[in-house]
Formats: structure tokens, C-alpha cells, sequence
DNA sequence: TGACGACATGTCGATCGTCTACTTATGATG
DNA sequence: CATCATAAGTAGACGATCGACATGTCGTCA
């Protein structure tokens, strides 16, 4: 999965979204990063929709223009955490394991690698 | 950056490397999941060759035929861990931040793991 | 009033990294 | 003698992304 269509993903996570605010709450997420181009999110969406990771939701008139709304799929869900894990685990074999500094004690788990 | 990318310049991080070994630290670095086509590894290496990412380390004749190896450059280790970054922040919008499991009012009984 | 930016959806062609498959070649294992 | 691991590389196809374009409304600002 690329870092597009994950951020598609991600920015559904608190709830069905319309493919603009796609793009607004994907920018937002990553502090700025991210800008999905129309083309990317558009295609993006009707692919993962055939995957079956997003659908449809609502169809609403707005201004005399249609608007969907996609939401996650439990397939969409599974599929996005299981990339999350992923790159948490890739990030960890450069970064060295210190990602976040906990306020606990000295719990050293014997890490031998 | 794409996962194989990464996971080139990941292998090169204890240092350099020649094309083979690199496909085999990259697999054993990512438990198996990642296996880089030679399509994939060779035209990656010119490319970040090109970039500045790597550079060609040596070239040694072993068994009638050239090996070249490949270390990081300063670039490419910063572009490496800037990405490392890049996606620990990224999976922690989906993870929810606990990418280390804290000990919790709810198992404290199975506080050693 | 007219220009402009934000909102909103969508298409098209190009680009770029990756993948599959192929080529070439040696040394070891069976 | 075949096949596998090692080792480097190319060619063509594919798929996701990107930039540009098309179309239209609404609100704001000069």
C-alpha cells in the first residue's frame, strides 16, 4: 500500500467523509504532508471501493452537485491496521526501537538482536 | 520512498553491501516479508546511485566476475531515518500511539510479559 | 461587477517504481 | 548430470500516483 491510498484510508477512520474533506482531513492528519491530487484520490477511491476496503454511504444533493460519502469496511479497517503495523515495524529496524519515551520505570525486554 | 527502496538502504545501515546481499539482509531484516525482485534491486541501485543516496564502495573480482558493493552515503542515511520518521508518525495516527505496550490498570497481573 | 479562492467531482496522459521473466555464469550438492 | 545457491543484469508490462484540465457553485474582497 502506498502512502496515498493509506492516508485515503486513515482519514476514515473517525467516520465516513466526502472525497474533498478526503483530501482536507488526510492534509490535516499529517500536519501538512500529504496533499492528495484529485486524480490520486478519485481513482483511489473507486479501486478501494472495488477492494472492497471503503463504500459508498451517502449520496447526497449539495448545492445541485452530488456528494459521496465512503466510510471503512471491517476489510478496510483490518487492512489499514495491518499497513500501520507494518511500517511501525519497518520504521523500528532504523530508528532503534526509541520511538516513544516512556515515563516507567527501566523495563529492559532482553532485546538480543 | 516505496518499501523496497527503503528496505535497500535499510539493509546498508551496518554497512556496505554487494547487490545479492543486500536482497538477502532485506529479507531476513523484515522476518521474510520483504524479497526484493533483482528487477527491482538493480535498477534501485543505479537510481539511488544517481541520487546520492549510496555509492559504490568497491568492486571486487570474485569468482571471474565483478561485486560491487554499496554503502550509504551521509544523504542517504538522513533520507533513510527522515523517512523512518515518516512512517512511525504515520502508523501512530492508526495505532494509537501505544507502539510500546504500557502496562495497564486492566493487566497488571501480566505486567512482565 | 468581476476576479478570486475554497468547495467539490471527475478525466486523461505521462511518469515512475516495481514486478515477472529472461539471460549469463560459477561453484557446490546430490 | 541436474539443480540449487550465488551473483549481476536487461526488457517489457503493470499499477498507483501526479499534473493538468474541465466544470460548476458560493462567498468575499476590491
Amino acid at each position: 500500500m502506498r502512502e496515498p491510498t493509506y492516508f485515503v484510508l486513515a482519514a476514515l477512520l473517525a467516520g465516513p467523509l466526502h472525497g474533498y474533506a478526503i483530501i482536507k482531513r488526510a492534509e490535516e492528519m499529517s500536519g501538512g504532508r500529504v496533499r492528495l491530487a484529485t486524480g490520486t484520490l478519485y481513482t483511489a477511491l473507486d479501486r478501494l471501493t472495488a477492494e472492497g476496503h471503503i463504500r459508498l454511504v451517502s449520496e447526497e444533493m449539495v448545492a445541485g452537485r452530488i456528494r459521496r460519502s465512503y466510510g471503512l469496511t471491517d476489510a478496510g479497517s483490518a487492512a489499514l491496521r495491518a499497513e500501520a503495523q507494518r511500517m511501525a515495524e519497518a520504521a523500528r529496524l532504523v530508528t532503534g526501537d526509541e520511538t516513544v519515551p516512556r515515563p516507567s520505570r527501566l523495563d529492559r525486554k532482553a532485546r538480543t538482536a
